[in-house]
DNA sequence: TATACGATCACCT
DNA sequence: GGTGATCGTATAC
């Protein structure tokens, strides 16, 4: 028997739910990405929230722009930035159309790729939205990208739904000069990043 | 057109 | 713990 990989992958209406909402319950999820016949399936371990103009941490808090653009498109698309001339960085645009607001993918854990891990670089670990990009071979080409099609980029539902006491949340990381923005607890992760 | 700076990481002490 | 790498954006002229 078959299983449908349709059925499983989060459709629009996930992304359309509160951002912090989304960003929680993004963890523990299986973030897929097919590079020709290649396919790397990671769980997502670690989010931040980024909400509306008035997040002094969001690119949309100057105003819509080229870039921002994305973020204030239709949910379930990607948006994908590149930070200090080298990293990338993966974000899932969430609510509204015209309403500025996305989830960064931090973390993911690699599950089932070792041998194309160990490829990469041995022991490396995937903690860091640059590390995961590089690591996914994100970049700007994938920006805009219809995350709901199934196709080289996309999210899947865990087979058992995560507990909310797993779930651990805490302040934003390199967004200091947000202001009081910075103390807004956005992070989540997976307890047992922390531990365990 | 020119310039300043950042949702980071690697490497130094 | 602190700093340099390195380039796409935004902003100012």
């Amino acid at each position: 028997m078959k299983r449908r990989s349709e059925k499983t992958i989060i459709g629009r209406k996930f992304y359309q739910q509160p951002t912090l909402k989304v960003a929680q319950d993004l963890l523990g999820c299986f973030l897929i990405r097919k590079i020709g016949q290649k396919i790397i399936r990671g769980k997502i371990t670690e989010t931040e929230a980024y909400i509306g103009e008035d997040d002094l941490a969001s690119h949309a808090s100057k105003g819509r722009t080229p870039r921002t653009k994305i973020m204030y498109g239709e949910a379930g698309h990607a948006y994908v930035y590149m930070v200090y001339g080298m990293y990338h960085c993966l974000n899932v645009v969430t609510e509204k159309k015209n309403f500025p607001a996305a989830v960064l993918i931090r973390g993911i854990e690699i599950e089932n790729n070792l041998p194309l891990l160990a490829k990469e670089r041995a022991g490396e670990r995937l903690d860091g939205p640059g590390k995961l990009c590089r690591f996914l071979k994100i970049d700007r080409k994938l920006n805009g990208w219809d995350l709901t099609t199934g196709d080289k980029l996309w999210v899947e539902k865990p087979a058992q739904r995560i507990s909310k006491k797993s779930i651990v949340a805490g302040r934003r990381i390199g967004v200091d000069y947000a202001r009081h923005c910075k103390y807004y607890l956005w992070r989540f992760a997976l307890s047992q990043k922390f531990g365990a």
